[in-house]
DNA sequence: TAAAAAATACCCTAATGGAGGTACTGATTC
DNA sequence: GAATCAGTACCTCCATTAGGGTATTTTTTA
């Protein structure tokens, strides 16, 4: 027997699961929350094999209330729920411990296959947001081509700085005078129009420049 | 009529893609190139509509003409080919602008799936690897359970430190002593076990601690 | 409620980084 | 052959950071 916990404000939400899993006779639901703080409420006395999770909630965050659950318990599988559909959300949920997503306006077997999926150790993404995680490569290979040119000097400082090394550590690797260093990463702040080597690494990171 | 260019040094792939594509009307395979350097010489004089490219070549690695072919030619569709299935190669491969990921033990109907979804600018990946690339969350996931646990205002320092803001800077943000904001970045240094706040900011960001 | 953890604030020193320059050399390209 | 770009090196000034502490007050949690 699969029990299956709901948080959800809207109770037609949680009826309409509860609808479309009637006829299913292993699996039981065992709670509907309304609030983040009733669902916490509720998993200190409880272990659910499997939570919806509404993203949008009256209290905090879904996303927040996601992390707040995995602290405390690894074993319950987390699917997201949520009427919108957007890569980011998508990818935040699974790096908060999820083990899957859903649209509000999925089927009923899309429903249950979510549910048997996840059991089994795997990532249940519907399918529209299976699509969506797949363009967001997309924007990451277009922005490339709006990025500054980094000569090879500084692409291979910038390498060595997001290693971690200091400036006057990269002059001695590269025999070179640390006077030279900081030259190539003014150049580099200036080219990437940003104010510190920190947030440099970031900006490369982010638009693939390492 | 869509031209296919194949980039890969055993004869046996290049004929199988022929033979698998020779009932296909619509579909012409215009070159074949057993090297990175063949390739780019090919790519002078012609723009194919679809590159299969093989991952690993005898010259240079295929990621790395991914990207050179990317810097001429922004039109062609790539798909990378490999025999291998790991995460790792995907996700680098999408980034440098690759739009699409086949295995090489691919059957006839997903070749051809994967070239017209590519040319209606879709990201196509072979069911296998959409498999692993989604697991990869999974290991993210994992990993956030063996990071060491922050406080709640450390987690909110680690965050302006990520925005760029120096330690004097969030002090006035947040109404505290810069003494404070020290001693916070420098607990947090050695929580995560790091010398700058810098590799602090790339372990955090690598951990999806932000 | 007592103990532990978190948050606050202070101090010192040495090293590093960021902002602002200038200047020479060797390739490459026009 | 002139101009541009890349790479090298030097300089000053001051803010910030890293490493080493100590100490008090809240807040949480056991």
């Amino acid at each position: 027997m699969i029990s299956l916990l709901i948080i959800d404000d809207h109770p037609l939400v949680s009826d309409g699961v509860a609808a479309m899993l009637k006829g299913v006779e292993y699996i039981q639901i065992v709670g509907a929350c309304k609030t983040a703080a009733e669902a916490l409420q509720f998993l200190k006395s409880a272990d659910p094999d499997i939570i919806l999770l509404d993203i949008s909630l009256p209290d905090i965050d879904g996303l927040e209330l996601c992390t707040l659950i995995r602290k405390k318990n690894k074993r319950s599988k987390i699917i997201g729920l949520t009427s919108t559909n957007e890569a980011g959300i998508i990818t935040q949920l699974l790096s908060k411990g999820a083990n899957g997503y859903l649209l509000k306006n999925m089927e009923r077997d899309e429903l249950i296959l979510a549910i048997n999926e996840v059991l089994n150790n795997k990532i249940f993404l519907s399918k529209a947001a299976n699509q969506k995680i797949l363009e967001q490569y997309n924007n990451v290979a277009d922005a490339l081509n709006s990025v500054p040119a980094l000569t090879r000097r500084e692409k291979e400082i910038l390498q060595l700085l997001y290693e971690g090394f200091t400036g006057p550590q990269i002059a001695e690797q590269l025999f070179l005078s640390p006077y030279t260093i900081e030259t190539h990463r003014k150049n580099l702040l200036q080219k990437l129009n940003v104010s510190s080597t920190q947030l440099m690494i970031r900006y490369a990171t982010e638009n693939k420049l390492l």
